[in-house]
DNA sequence: CTTTGGCACTCTAGATGTTGGAGTGCTAAA
DNA sequence: TTTAGCACTCCAACATCTAGAGTGCCAAAG
């Protein structure tokens, strides 16, 4: 990373706001003009000059302004950008909001995901949360049809999963609850791993098929992405300039879409272990292909160590960071406090 | 609508035919060379201007060739087009999908989505199945931190709801869980209704609280599209031409991500109690104007009067009608008889 | 050594013309 | 009723031109 004078930084900065708002290549003329720099055209062109030598800016051609490198762009973010902060009457609006929803944790995450599609006007992103190191609350066995029952898990934390199972023989809805109730006894509390270890208590074939279902569903519930994924405001990116050129929004969006790509990023960013805070992803950074002329913006939200989810937005390079930046946090912040609340009293507590 | 000849019948047949699959618009040569007509170009035009005339073609200009009005796919779809259905390769791919994924009834609505995009090349939408009469199966009430408590309702066919509610005082697990214990003895399979007029017997706040809680989950639950909504394939809609006009694909998105105008949509049309079939909406009817270049097709699921949910695609008005047509009555009968199974023995039989 | 004004140069976006061809509508003959 | 012939229309594609924005460089000024 090449060493910048302060008003190398001063331009630099400059330019990537005026790109963000005007979307035009900006020259010098404009900027000495409309930010009171004094000094002259001719110097900044130097300047101008010296930043796209060192890879910060570049130029469409020849006779145009200059646009901000990807490089450029990740220089703003780590060196240059202040951090902003929603104005306190939209954090208010927002969190006003949300207390109005405040009995459904589905409706928080829709909430969630619109918030930030509408502050950001980009494409928005909510993981369901869930939790790190499954416990079994309680389970739940429902006769329908036949040899069909229905299983519910309610998971501690508050996940719950459903499963349809299909028996060897029908079995009587008596029976099945009290198996329900049988396992509810014993298994409370317990992880994968402990009723593994317990599965030989199980003193029949029906009792030994739900445990050896709850344990598979346990264990799949520790994958990044079995929940539900909320998302909003992808039309919003259709809006913007950049991917109105043909195959932009199709790549960009089939990624937003697809669950094993989005497993794969938030697995590389956000959702691993030594992580924290923030991310920015610009330009894919050469492992997303089809982010090429997007960036994103991603973080954790819920209690570390006991339940997570991911949150974040998709939108063009050229993007008002700050902004964004400031928005995915505040919304990542609201969430883990909210769902912080639905966690159980010790561990919670633990983890302050 | 115009009486037309067999003769002209059949042309406009083929100009959709051919318009369909090549983008462009078709002229009388093209016509007569490709599908081997024994009259002559001239004769072709002839019949072409009534159709013009009629309303079902128009001309982009006055030398072009002819493309279908939104008349004239509705006429094609209502009179015309033959029924296909799909290879029985293709259905058996697509049954053993839902077979290898029985177990997780999540996963069939995401896989239906998916089923539906693939399949149709453009963006697909499926409602979770929700009860039309939700009754009661179960509640668990859970303590979490200080006065939270989470509050999970089992609905009767499986539908999950769960709730966060904030307590006037704290409560022990254990009174909660007796509460809990309470309310399953007693209103185990009664409907809102039912609860409404029992709520008497609650001898104390608590009881009462969430007994009413319990009521008005239970009637929001009546609303139409309370549930999850899955989509899949938004970002094939970008690949077809007539989207790559600006704003063209962002209204059509805008509307399909959200649930306000979707609920109308749907309750306007597959949803409302008289209707049954498939439903083909093009050009948005004069109803939707964010939809005027598109056509939806639209088909409930599940077991009427017992629990219904919505599927459908949306692509452009130049669409394979009967390949989707096919395509979503398809997957709509594989998702009912799925869905069949998980809701209970003689409501599912007298419905039969 | 840095900054500045001057100036020639480059490149694009948009306007203007031109042309070939596809497709039409009309008319008169079959 | 169908068909061949023909004049006509209009677009898409290509070429040409021009104004203007912005640059890079240089020599003079600070």
């Amino acid at each position: 990373m090449t060493d910048l004078s302060e008003r190398q930084k001063l331009i630099l900065a400059l330019v990537i706001r005026e790109y963000v708002e005007q979307v035009n290549p900006v020259g010098s003329k404009k900027l000495v003009e409309d930010y009171a720099l004094n000094v002259s055209p001719a110097t900044v062109r130097n300047e101008l000059s010296f930043l796209t030598e060192a890879g910060y800016l570049q130029q469409p051609h020849t006779s145009a302004g200059r646009t901000p490198t990807e490089e450029g762009y990740r220089y703003f973010v780590s060196q240059l950008m202040g951090r902003a902060s929603l104005p306190s009457e939209t954090r208010h609006t927002i969190q006003h909001q949300f207390y109005q929803a405040r009995t459904d944790i589905d409706q928080w995450m829709r909430l969630a995901a619109s918030v930030l599609a509408r502050q950001s006007r980009g494409a928005s992103l909510v993981t369901s949360l869930h939790p790190e190191h499954a416990r079994l609350k309680h389970i739940e066995l429902i006769a329908t049809r036949g040899r069909q029952v229905l299983m519910v898990l309610v998971l501690e934390g508050g996940e719950i999963r459903q499963q349809m199972l299909k028996l060897g023989e029908p079995v009587s809805q008596e029976r099945l609850s009290a198996t329900a109730a049988w396992v509810n006894e014993i298994f409370e509390q317990k992880d994968a791993g402990d009723i593994s270890a317990l599965i030989s208590r199980a003193d029949d074939d029906l009792k030994r098929d739900i445990l050896q279902l709850t344990i598979d569903e346990m264990q799949r519930s520790d994958d990044v992405l079995a929940g539900d994924i909320y998302r909003d405001g992808l039309a919003n990116v259709l809006a913007e300039p950049e991917f109105s050129a043909p195959g932009v929004a199709h790549r960009a969006l089939r990624f937003w879409e697809e669950r094993s790509q989005l497993e794969d990023l938030l697995s590389q960013t956000v959702l691993s272990p030594e992580t924290s805070g923030i991310h920015v992803l610009i330009g894919g950074e050469g492992t997303w292909e089809d982010l090429s002329d997007c960036a994103v913006v991603l973080s954790r939200y819920g209690v570390p160590g006991v339940a997570t989810g991911a949150l974040g937005v998709l939108g063009p390079t050229r993007m008002p960071y700050a902004q964004t930046i400031s928005t995915v946090q505040f919304v990542a912040n609201l969430l883990s406090d909210l769902v912080g609340d639905t966690l159980p009293d010790e561990r919670y507590d633990e983890s302050q």
